[in-house]
DNA sequence: ACTGCAATTGAGACTAAATATCAATTAAAC
DNA sequence: GTTTAATTGATATTTAGTCTCAATTGCAGT
């Protein structure tokens, strides 16, 4: 299914459908989860068809642009994806000391999202909500 | 006002007020607006009494946690800072055609946040919102 | 299936933000 | 003034991400 969006992406696009490509949407999507690019690099590396670390980053961008993958977050360390298709939209509280994601949705701030959108005549297309801080855990060993 | 505030809070970690210190709370606090440390570092350079990059690097952390300087956001080139003292908290709006920004706060979201956050066990202290689409004008010249 | 060619790949060079090192300096407590 | 631990700054280091460019490959046209 997202190989079938993918491959439209692609084609109108003007581009190739590579095999290095397809690995990469590939490994994201045999997973659910957070991911950083040089962890998905490292998995492909070793996986059945291989794809630089380059061809990794050029086409996380790709997937992004096509609405398959999503930026959660940009941390200290690096960029933080997720596949988007076919998950329920959520926005993320990211903990300060230990990294830790936690995901939440809010209806009502969703709504509200929406209310402020109309009344600045905006048409909002997406959007992103991180809240950081520390997590239960850090929140104990404080200090 | 800022100044006691920094004095109040290095003497409280008995850390040393230096003339350097002083020279970042100062620079910071000589403008409005957000900033980056190297656009920061190069001020300072030219001005009255100096500071080394590590040491503005360093500063900058020391008045995030005094609380004084806020974190706006990790962008793919590096970290934007605000000064917090005195300032409306606001979140963004960003056209996705033009790059136009609209500021707008939401005291029913602000609110929601930290019910979630009380719902998650998450001790929250910053958070990021931006809704990304088409402005007034770009909506109107769509396509 | 063959050809032509622009798009793509990958190894490694490169960039730049941020941090670490450490000898020399300095704030400040007594 | 003396003492001492904190601080500074020049420089080295780290590292996420981009860039380069010769070799390769997907694919449109025939
Ligand atoms: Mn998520
Ligand atoms: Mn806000
Ligand atoms: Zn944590
Ligand atoms: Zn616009």
């Amino acid at each position: 299914m997202e190989n079938k969006i993918f491959r439209n992406f692609i084609s109108n696009k003007g581009l190739k459908l590579t095999k290095e490509r397809l690995a990469v949407l590939n490994e994201i999507f045999s997973f659910r989860g957070h991911f950083e690019p040089e962890q998905l690099y490292l998995r492909i590396k070793d996986s059945e068809i291989k794809a630089s670390r380059a061809s990794v980053y050029r086409t996380l961008n790709l997937l992004v642009e096509s609405g398959l993958v999503g930026k959660v977050a940009r941390t200290e360390k690096g960029n933080v994806y997720e596949q988007t298709f076919g998950q329920e939209h959520h926005d993320h509280m990211i903990c300060d000391r230990c990294g830790a994601i936690i995901e939440f949705c809010s209806q009502k701030i969703e709504n509200l999202q929406d209310e402020l959108c109309k009344k600045n005549n905006f048409d909002g297309t997406s959007h992103n909500l991180v809240i950081r801080g520390l997590c239960k855990k850090c929140k104990r060993t404080k200090r």
